[in-house]
DNA sequence: GATGTAAGTGAGTGCACACCTACACACTTT
DNA sequence: AAAGTGTGTAGGTGTGCACTCACTTACATC
């Protein structure tokens, strides 16, 4: 015994959020994902029950890698007014086009939504994000608009908006704060 | 000759649009569009050099049809002021969660966009976006607002949000108004 | 009616990939 | 030391799919 199932399970997920944001849930093998994390395909099968279980675990891992971002910075700008608030959130999601990886995934992971599963962890993601976003303090306008700038994001990264040098590709990033 | 090879091209391509919306690039196989133009696969690879440029070419009719309905839309409200302008258009766009398949093909060619070919053919069609909405008028920083709630709907549609009866759920679809 | 050309297809070919089965190893328990 | 249990893999199988090629029609021109 090497290790244990539940400890493979987790650098799996991990690199299987890296993997899946490349290239998406269709055009990547589990052969790459199974590399990517040292064992075999097989194994990788089964530890989570197929290819779908795997794409799915690591969509919710994204998910919860997401909700500890803005937690944190929640808590870092805790007693501020909603306002302020709600703007050092959509600052630290903007962060994130910097890793790139989760908000690949989440496109991703919104392509494939038709798939019953996938749909499902999508839906459940935006649910819990929209809770929390409640439980900070702020008003359902400003969640669609926290969700809809949180969207125009995942396009930048996707198009690679950010390398675009063009007047029109600098009308859809500015003011998007992120360290480029 | 029972028809043209151009005319073939043109309903290949729309019937192209529809069943990839459906499933996607990676997931839906050229057999399936050839069969819903009435061809054979092979005649329709060869049509358009290949499955990607079948891809390519239906994600460039999308924008025809999305900038057409646009201009259509701008052109029904021409002479308001550019607030009420801009608030067309967008109702304009909402009206298409309706359609579904053109949004949903923005998705899925968004979730591709690692291959070049459609990377660029999606910032093309943001930046002819862009460009128009400049000429009708906006502000930067209302085309921001514009593409952000774009995105926004292709989230309602491919997550079917829309078709969620939740509290969570009328947050991020409220006011965002289309023939449901 | 012979020749040319463009439209259109059926029947392959080869390959990539998800999933399975049988087996091997490591470590524990009694 | 024998038996049991969980970890891990090598290799095989079947299938789906993009792409090719040889071939057949439909029409035009002379």
């Amino acid at each position: 015994m090497r290790s244990t199932a539940e400890a493979r399970r987790a650098v799996l997920l991990d690199r299987a959020v890296s993997v899946f944001a490349r290239n998406g849930y269709h055009a990547t093998p589990v052969t790459a994902v199974a590399a990517a994390a040292g064992i075999s395909e097989a194994y990788a099968l089964r530890l989570f029950s197929g290819k779908l279980g795997l794409f799915v675990a690591a969509v919710e891992a994204c998910h919860e890698r997401i909700l500890a971002t803005l937690e944190a910075a929640a808590a870092r700008a805790a007693g501020q007014e909603p306002e302020k608030l709600l703007e050092s959130l959509g600052d630290a999601y903007a962060e994130l086009i910097a890793d790139r990886d989760l908000l690949l995934l989440q496109v991703h992971a919104q392509s494939v939504s038709d798939v019953p599963e996938v749909g499902a962890a999508v839906r459940a993601g935006y649910k819990r994000l929209v809770h929390f976003l409640r439980a900070a303090g702020a008003e359902d306008r400003q969640i669609q608009h926290f969700v809809a700038y949180g969207q125009l994001c995942h396009l930048i990264v996707t198009a690679g908006l950010d390398g675009v040098d063009e007047s029109w590709a600098r009308a859809l990033t500015d003011g998007m704060r992120h360290v480029s």
